[in-house]
RNA sequence: GGCCCUAUCGUCUAACGGUUAGGACGGAUCCUUCUCAAGGAUCAAAUCAGAGUUCGAUUCUCUGUAGGGUCACCA
């Protein structure tokens, strides 16, 4: 299927008329993988032969988001500054009677009197999909299609096939929603005079409903963007990405991008479209947030921290009890938020009927905290002592005392997280209570 | 509606035409220092339907059904 002897040529060419879509991450990823596997050549190209509809702003988000993800391209081009390029190619159809000028009655504003449309051979198109197998398309109920407002205003189809030919791309592998769009462009292919590249039709991404993700259903969850403020991490969602519609055949799930490069087959695609789970993103996001060096989780932790509690110094052990509790960056702001880390910077309130755990007794878990607050420090001595008292008549209201929480880390972690004085000082704020 | 694509647990998916149809996410239950979290273990959970080919179909063929995509002077 793939020749070692010709160099392979991939492109993505997105429409800055939005924000990077996932599912142009998505594809962009795998037009990577499939490049980088091969030792082919990955060209990133604008498609904004859409004046009224492209913007700078949406192109720069585009950029930007690749590059946050590290998908990097060998080559860039942008559409609108190869008009002369199409206006050649629109000549040279027009010269041989591919294409013809066409009077028209304009029907919206904006619409020219005359356009090239397209001359259509009416004739049946057969390709071979890389992942579909053989499809095959009528083409009389195209039409004679438009393929440029003016010879100076190529649109979609003539710009992308010209462009195909002149870059030498040899895979287009695009979304399933191009996939009715290839019979019109093979039949501008042969009025050049261009070689067929290989298609490859990825199965699409769908919400919950099984749809296509539309930005009017779901807002800015279709966007990279979202999910990078979200605090996902790019190789979570790269990883993501790649087994949505892809497996590596094994039973490895995590990766980071040079291992998916490694392990990266495009026979290995599926057919059908996958549901977009967020739930499998935050686990993976997961994954991944425990592979990161600790030094870079650390400092990100101890930022949010200091943004609620400006003067304080953060305990390094509090990183891995972070850890424990969030699949995504932004989980730390609603764990700080919600209180549940106060208590290691802050006295708490403590409420006694709270103190006592289940159905014990006021004097008794008095005498046990007067007992133990001797003997901060000493884990082995604290445990064998609530053993032979009973565990939770000790250990429950030692954790509230320190935490004045139901739901905490336990008594042990949150001594050596506060240091002995705080330790100290807040049992004994507990025994007053109790008083 | 026309054309095209697709069809395995709720979800992502594995399975030379021969498996007790496997894994993961999520869920449930249990264990693990009192609670939570994390971790571990266990369990429930699928081949869209009907024909055909075959000794034998998840797998091949056909039909049906369902879902999706696409039908611009957008890309």
């Amino acid at each position: 299927m793939i020749d070692p002897n010709k160099k392979i040529v991939v492109r993505m060419a997105p429409s800055p008329t939005g924000n990077l879509h996932v599912g142009t991450a998505r594809t962009t990823l795998f037009n990577y993988l499939f490049a980088k596997k091969y030792g082919g050549k990955f060209i990133l190209r604008i498609e904004d032969t859409d004046k009224e509809r492209s913007t700078k702003e949406f192109e720069k988000n585009i950029l930007d988001g690749l590059s946050w993800l590290g998908l990097t391209c060998d080559e860039f081009f942008r559409q609108s500054e190869r008009t002369e390029v199409y206006k050649n190619y629109v000549q040279k159809m027009l010269d041989n009677g591919t294409a013809y000028i066409s009077k028209e009655e304009p029907q919206e504003e904006g619409q020219r009197s005359e356009v090239v449309r397209f001359k259509n051979p009416n004739k049946k198109i057969k390709f071979d999909d890389l992942i579909r197998g053989e499809v095959e398309f009528d083409t009389t109920e195209l039409k004679d299609f438009v393929i440029a407002k003016s010879p100076e205003e190529p649109l979609y189809h003539l710009a992308v096939v010209v462009d195909d030919h002149e870059m030498g791309v040899t895979h287009v592998i695009r979304g399933e929603d191009h996939i009715s769009n290839t019979p019109r462009q093979i039949l501008i292919q042969e009025a050049i005079g261009a070689n067929r590249p290989i298609y490859a039709h990825l199965p699409l991404i769908l919400d919950a409903d099984r749809k296509k993700l539309s930005k009017r259903k779901h807002g800015e969850a279709v966007w990279v963007e979202y999910y990078k403020n979200q605090g996902y991490l790019s190789d979570a969602l790269l990883n993501f990405y790649a087994l949505l519609g892809w497996n590596p055949g094994t039973e490895k799930e995590i990766f980071s991008l040079s291992e998916l490069v490694e392990a990266f087959d495009i026979d290995k695609v599926q057919k059908g479209g996958a549901i977009f789970d967020e739930k499998k993103l935050r686990w993976i996001n997961r994954e991944h947030l425990k592979m990161l060096p600790k030094e870079e989780l650390s400092s990100v932790v101890t930022q949010k921290i200091l943004e609620k509690f400006p003067d304080v110094s953060v305990p390094e052990k509090i990183v891995d009890l972070i850890l424990e509790r969030i699949d995504i960056l932004s989980d730390i702001d609603i764990l700080i938020a919600d209180g549940e880390i106060d208590y290691v910077f802050m006295e708490p309130d403590l409420n006694l009927e709270k103190i006592i755990w289940k159905n014990s007794t006021k004097e008794k878990t008095l005498e046990h905290l007067k007992h133990v607050v001797k003997m901060v420090g000493n884990k082995d001595g604290i445990m064998k002592y609530a053993e032979e008292v009973g565990k939770g008549d000790v250990l429950w209201p030692l954790r509230y005392a320190l935490s004045g929480r139901e739901k905490s880390p336990d008594p042990f972690t949150l001594m050596s997280l506060l240091g002995q004085d705080k330790t100290e000082k807040r049992i004994e704020k507990a025994i007053k209570l109790l008083e």
